[in-house]
DNA sequence: TTCATAAATGAATGGCATTCATTTTTATCT
DNA sequence: AGATAAAAATGAATGCCATTCATTTATGAA
């Protein structure tokens, strides 16, 4: 640090790198906090206050690391990409590691189903986790020959896809059961009881679709 | 309950048909009230406050027709359910059937999506307008050729990726924007810039995925 | 008219995110 | 070591929200 008396350009304090030194609270330990009480209380569970008094704090202290609890889901949000397996694409041939990485990105965010309504929406600038999972993604989509001006739609359509299965992996087994309408939706009615005593299919759905959507691109390929 | 009176069976109050004559306010009034606030000040403007407001009644006045927000909620979902253009299967081949089903469907609910937290977890008994859209659907299925314990898994999995696209569907233009760290993920830009002036291809991929889940759907007909 | 029931009222209640003036803590400079 | 300025934490508001409840009002049937 040659940093002389007079020094104009240097106005904002410093602090020694990587280490929070002078206080409780930091995004890291925001983020963790918050992801362990969602885990704990779920989604409802998850307020400033509930989240301030598992990090021993004052709600009001929050705000001096986040700008609003919209700002905690968009961390705990990032913290999930990063566990999103994409590291797929460089091991497995396209067809394989597009159906890992999917069902990596389902189960990871069948759990937290309130981030998608705000990830959906929300731009990747600033998102360094959410933006090297799309670079992995999309490398791994030009090895396999794909035009480049294809590989977005794919993507967003294959994520449009995870997101709306995310929600069904939540939704209850009787879920299709008719009840006291079952006479006035026969055909559907027995379509459901067809099959069997597990009512409701999300996995078998899932895996249906992602075999027609990985069957549909891959034809896109031109090498 | 024995019941000694005579006319054991008509013990509850009877009202004439169709005819809401001694009440100011009824379900049916509260789902139309419910739909044209959230046309004119969105899903942050229906609150219960605002809702008896519209409907010039104090806000406990509501608890007697709802139990709560969330039968708000279900009432105008069923509304919107009901203008699913589901007839198409009764007149149009099984492929363009879909299509403009899903087109329809997507096109009603990007314009409510927090509406879809609710509707892909709820049980779809007493929901008479949802279920007349999965017969319709289901009958069309069958029509086609469809192995019938195939159509569920199938509806499951189109309408996991309709309510997807519905949250795709009111991203910003600029959602791809990759900003400062443009440089770290140059594949992903360079992706997102062959795109052309419109970054984001929503309805592109929409097509192209449901392009993808007719055809691989379509395969697994038997006749 | 009488009476029971349904509907509407207005005043609570408790939970929520967020703000702000104030105090405390911390890091750096003299 | 002491002074100083910035960052961080505090506690007490604020305003909005869904929901409840005791009470009053309106309605239809007997």
């Amino acid at each position: 640090m040659p940093e002389p008396s007079p020094s104009p350009a240097e106005t904002k304090p410093r602090r020694r790198a990587g280490r929070p030194v002078g206080s409780i609270l930091d995004q890291a330990g925001i983020t963790t906090a918050a992801l362990s009480l969602v885990s704990k209380k779920g989604y409802d569970g998850l307020t400033m206050v509930a989240l301030a008094k598992s990090l021993g704090v004052a709600p009001s202290a929050l705000y001096n690391h986040v700008g609003s609890k919209d700002d905690v889901l968009k961390l705990v949000e990032e913290d999930l990409m990063s566990k999103v397996d994409s590291s797929v694409f460089q091991t497995l041939p396209w067809e394989e590691a597009v159906r890992a990485w999917a069902y990596s990105y389902r189960d990871i965010f069948s759990a937290h189903t309130p981030l998608i309504s705000v990830i959906a929406v929300l731009p990747v600038t600033d998102a360094p986790q959410t933006l090297a999972m799309y670079e992995a993604v999309t490398e791994g989509f030009l090895r396999a020959g794909f035009p480049e001006d294809r590989i977005i739609p794919c993507i967003v359509a294959l994520e449009a896809y995870i997101f709306g299965a995310a929600f069904d992996a939540t939704a209850p087994a009787d879920i299709f059961d008719s009840g006291k309408l079952a006479e006035s939706t026969p055909h559907f009615t027995a379509a459901v009881q067809s099959l069997g005593p597990v009512n409701y299919p999300s996995d078998l759905a899932f895996r249906m679709g992602l075999d027609a959507l990985i069957a549909g691109f891959g034809a896109l390929r031109t090498a």
